[in-house]
DNA sequence: ACATAATAGTTCAACCATGAACATTAAACA
DNA sequence: TGTTTAATGTTCATGGTTGAACTATTATGT
C-alpha cells in the first residue's frame, strides 16, 4: 500500500482540531472536580440545565438534546429524582411519555452549579475577545451541523 | 439564597462553549463509526499516533500525552500488542519502564486510520478559512494552558 | 376494525475509564 | 552503606455509557 501521504501533524486543520479536543477534555475534567462538592456530575448538570430551559420535556427529547442514548437517561434520572431534584409525571394524552420538571430544590442546586460552571468557562475563555469567542461558536455550530447526521 | 444571577444561556461565552463541546462530541462519535471497519477505537488510534511520533516512549509518558491515567494505558496496550501492532520492551537502564514502539503492521494500520481521521476533520473544518482555523487552535491551546493544572 | 409499524421507556450484559492500593525498581540523603 | 522517598507499571473494584432486546402504547394503512 501507498504509505506516502500528507501526515496529519503537518496539517493545520488537524493540529487545530487536536487542540479543540484537548481543551474540551480538560475543561470537562475541571468541571467534574469543581462540581464534586455539590455531589453533581457534569452529566447530571446537563440534565438540570435542560429541564430548567424546557420544563415538561420527555426523556426522549432530553436524550436527543444531550446527544446520548435513551437508556442513559433511564439510568441517570432515578438518582436525581430520589434526591428530590426533579419530578417524573406521566403524560395524560400519551401514556408512553414521562414529563420531566425541576423541583424547587433542583432549581436551587442548579443555580449553585451554574455559578461554578460559569466561573470555569469565564476563566477558560477570558483570553479571547468577544469577536473571537463568537467566531469560535459560529464555526463549531457549523461543524455540528455538518456532522450531526453522520 | 440569591437566585438572581445572569443566566448562562444569555452569556455568549457560555453558549459558544456549549457549541464547542457539542462539536467535539459528534466528531468523536463520527470517528468511532468510521474507524469501526478497521476494528479500531478512537482511544487506540490516539495510542498509535503518539507512538508513531514518539517511538520508544514509556507508558507513563503516553498516559500524560493522552490525558488519561496510567492504568488506562495498562488496560489498552495488551490488545494492541496481541494484534501485533506494537511492541513493549523493557528499558535496560531503568527496569521499571517499558519502551513502546510501533510494528510494521501498526504503522500500516495507522496510515489507513489516519486517512479516515483526516477526511473527517477536513469535512468538519472545511467551512472555516485557514485564518479562522488557526485562530481557533490558538485560543484552544490557551484554554488548555489555563486549565491544565486545575 | 385490524394488522402492522413506529415510538417511549426500561432492562441488561458488555465495554471503558478511573483511582486507590500494591509490587518492583530507582533516586535521595543521612 | 542503609533507609526513606519517589516513580513505573499492574490489579481490582467501582461507576458510567452503550446498544440490543423487551414491554407498553400510539400511529398508520388497508
Amino acid at each position: 500500500m501507498n504509505i506516502k501521504q500528507e501526515l496529519p501533524w503537518d496539517n493545520p486543520r488537524f493540529r487545530n482540531w487536536v487542540a479543540v479536543a484537548r481543551a474540551c477534555h480538560v475543561l470537562e475534567r475541571a468541571l467534574a472536580v469543581k462540581l464534586a462538592p455539590l455531589d453533581l456530575k457534569p452529566a447530571q448538570l446537563d440534565v438540570l440545565m435542560n429541564l430548567y430551559r424546557h420544563p415538561g420535556m420527555s426523556q426522549h427529547d432530553l436524550a436527543r438534546k444531550l446527544l446520548v442514548g435513551r437508556s442513559n437517561i433511564t439510568m441517570l434520572l432515578p438518582q436525581l429524582e430520589a434526591r428530590g431534584l426533579l419530578r417524573r409525571e406521566g403524560d395524560e394524552k400519551d401514556k408512553r411519555v414521562l414529563r420531566l420538571t425541576l423541583t424547587e430544590g433542583g432549581t436551587e442546586l442548579l443555580m449553585q452549579a451554574l455559578k461554578v460552571h460559569m466561573a470555569l468557562i469565564e476563566k477558560a475563555m477570558s483570553q479571547s475577545t468577544a469577536e473571537q469567542c463568537d467566531m469560535i461558536g459560529e464555526q463549531m455550530r457549523k461543524i455540528y451541523d455538518v456532522l450531526k447526521d453522520t
